[in-house]
RNA sequence: GCCCCCAUCGUCUAGUGGACUAGGACAUCAGGUUUUCAUCCUGAAAACAGGGGUUCAAUUCCCCUUGGGGGUACCA
């Protein structure tokens, strides 16, 4: 019993997005199995067919494998998480393991559950019951033990009799998970906590198929800062807020509305839909992000896509979410070498708690970006370039294919001050519109360009001549030259790169100067500063 | 309503009867470094929910109260 191999399991339900507590359920159900050297399953419980899809399962898969976990037994393994969201791959293509089918819809047609639901006749412990079959509970008072909670015993009162086969034929999840977990010889269930109240069911049924009880360890659940349960309604909600935040009156929404169908993403919106949105009505999710974009707010991570659409590493969200309800104990926070060799080396259930954690998203930032100014260079461009080219901006993808210097030049720049893979492409906006489209700040322009008699402007028009002489535009000699000037004219480096800033970004905030002309260009940097003395000498209003 | 689970700084947690003047991390606040931003450095403030027991001794064990969470489906 001691040297049994160990066997866990991964189970979701293919009818959504991969949450985070899924995900970290996931982490621990894989970390267990390695730690121990045991096998880890992946196993799709598809048995609601109504709100079961492969796009679904597809993108679990996906979910999955950029966390970075692998499976023993169950659907085919992607080589990689963007191959598992492509069409072409299909979750139910010839299965990892010899314990298949692992999606429970082929099981159920392979009649995997049907001799069990027979012993139960048989044994006068399962009933028909308008189209659907019941389990008789016992009648006894059922105890479990919890490797993580303890005993829990709940009286035979309180146990009904319940559901294993509903009137379409498909085994519930009750049926199912007890018969699946034994024929694949399961040996720990680790699963939400949100379950807990399942075991006694489970429980007897397995007592009734003389089926070995598994080891259950019930985690505890993760919950939104404020305490709400983490849902994926939560976008809806949030956008939902933010626009009639943002149009209190009816007129202004109608004008929202009409932006929101006319840049509707990909699917179509209809703007009864749209107001539906607005009257709670519905949650879509498209109508959610069309609002978002139209506001330029953003929308809370709640599922693992969202976290990778945000820029967020697997790393640091392994790292930050089995800190969760998880501790290895004394101060370790930050696992070395990197977070899933840490876990599969450490993690074991008596590090579990038994309460529920808040999800703090400044804390999974700030691990976000140690991830990124721990990475090497040539990893950050790298990821920094997938990231732009699947999640735009179009600008930086295009960049990234036409300009791999330039795009390189700029992911350099943008490394140390980067805490998600994101925040380049917000912030270096300024890098990959024409000179035109710059709009002067003017806070930034009256601090930095006008202020003591247009010093900032004076500055500039120096300084032009001077850059425009320079012959080798590398970020060392831009930056030197600036220095030089700055030197030479007795003035603190702020005075005069930040009129340089303001010039060709429009504002104070960029890499160092020296990076920032060297990525725009001899020429566009020209062009910029002539543009800004133009435009900000002109007297203001 | 009923059943089950839980309870240390704002948040995640360390702590398993004396080593606790309760430690760390994130956030916060105050300084410092820096050409902006982002970093980085130093320091500060901040918790054992309340009440009963048990014990020579309780953050640690037991009970109650309160609070939080989960379940109560032919969803998982």
């Amino acid at each position: 019993m001691a040297d049994q191999t160990v066997v866990t399991r991964f189970a979701p339900s293919p009818s959504g997005a991969l949450h985070v507590g899924g995900a970290r359920t996931a982490l621990f159900n894989w970390a267990y199995a390695r730690r121990h050297g045991g096998r880890f399953i992946l196993r799709m419980e598809d048995t609601d067919r109504a709100r079961s899809s492969v796009e679904a399962a597809r993108g679990i898969l996906a979910d999955l494998r950029w966390l970075g976990l692998d499976w023993d037994e169950g659907p085919p393994l992607p080589p990689s998480w963007e191959q598992a969201l492509r069409e072409e791959f299909d979750p139910f293509g010839s299965p990892r393991g010899e314990g298949g089918p692992y999606f429970q819809s082929r099981r159920k047609d392979a009649a995997v559950y049907e001799p069990f639901v027979e012993r139960l006749r048989d044994a006068g412990v399962a009933y028909d019951d308008d189209g659907a079959v019941r389990f008789k509970m016992p009648g006894t008072d059922v105890t479990v033990e919890d490797a993580i909670l303890g005993e829990v015993t709940v009286a035979a009162a309180d146990l009904e009799d319940f559901v294993i086969v509903k009137s379409d034929g498909y085994p519930t999840y009750h049926l199912a998970v007890v018969v699946d977990d034994a024929l694949m010889g399961v040996t720990h269930v680790i699963r939400g906590q949100e379950h807990l109240n399942n075991v006694p069911k489970h429980a007897a049924l397995q007592d009734a198929l003389e089926i070995e009880r598994p080891t259950f360890a019930h985690i505890p659940l993760i919950f939104n800062a404020d305490g709400s349960k983490m849902s994926k309604r939560d976008k809806a909600k949030a956008a939902r807020a933010a626009a009639l935040d943002a149009c209190p009156d009816a007129k202004n929404r109608d004008a929202l509305v009409d932006r929101v169908v006319e840049m509707g993403p990909a699917e179509p919106v209809m703007s009864t839909a749209v107001r539906g949105f607005l009257e709670k009505d519905n949650d879509g999710i498209q109508i959610a992000r069309a609002i978002a974009s139209v506001l330029d707010v953003a929308l809370p991570e709640i599922e693992v896509d969202d976290f990778r659409a945000s820029g967020y590493l697997p790393e640091a969200l392994v790292n930050y979410t089995a800190l969760l309800g998880w501790s290895p104990g004394g101060h370790i926070e930050k696992f070395e070498p990197d977070a899933m060799s840490y876990l599969r080396e450490h993690f074991g259930l008596e590090g579990v708690n038994k309460s529920n954690a808040r999800f703090d998203r400044e804390k999974l930032f700030r691990f976000n970006a140690d991830v990124i100014a721990a990475m090497s260079t040539d990893d950050f461009v790298a990821r920094f370039r997938e990231h732009c080219r699947r999640y735009g901006p179009k600008a930086f993808g295009a960049m990234s294919n036409a300009k791999p210097d330039q795009f390189r030049a700029l992911a350099e720049a943008y490394q140390p001050r980067a805490r998600t893979l994101a925040e380049p492409s917000a912030l270096g906006q300024f890098f990959v519109v024409d000179a035109e489209e710059i709009e002067f700040d003017e806070k930034a322009v009256r601090k930095v360009l006008h202020k003591n008699d247009c010093e900032g402007l004076d500055v500039l028009e120096q300084l032009r001549p001077i850059l425009d002489g320079v012959e080798d535009w590398s970020d060392e000699v831009t930056e030197a030259t600036v220095k030089e000037f700055a030197t030479a004219n007795a003035l603190g480096m702020g005075k005069v790169a930040q009129p340089l800033r303001v010039a060709v970004s429009g504002g104070t905030v960029s890499p160092s100067i020296g990076q920032t002309l060297a990525i725009l260009g001899k020429a566009a940097t020209v062009e910029r500063i002539d543009r800004c003395v133009s435009v900000c000498r002109a007297p203001t209003g």
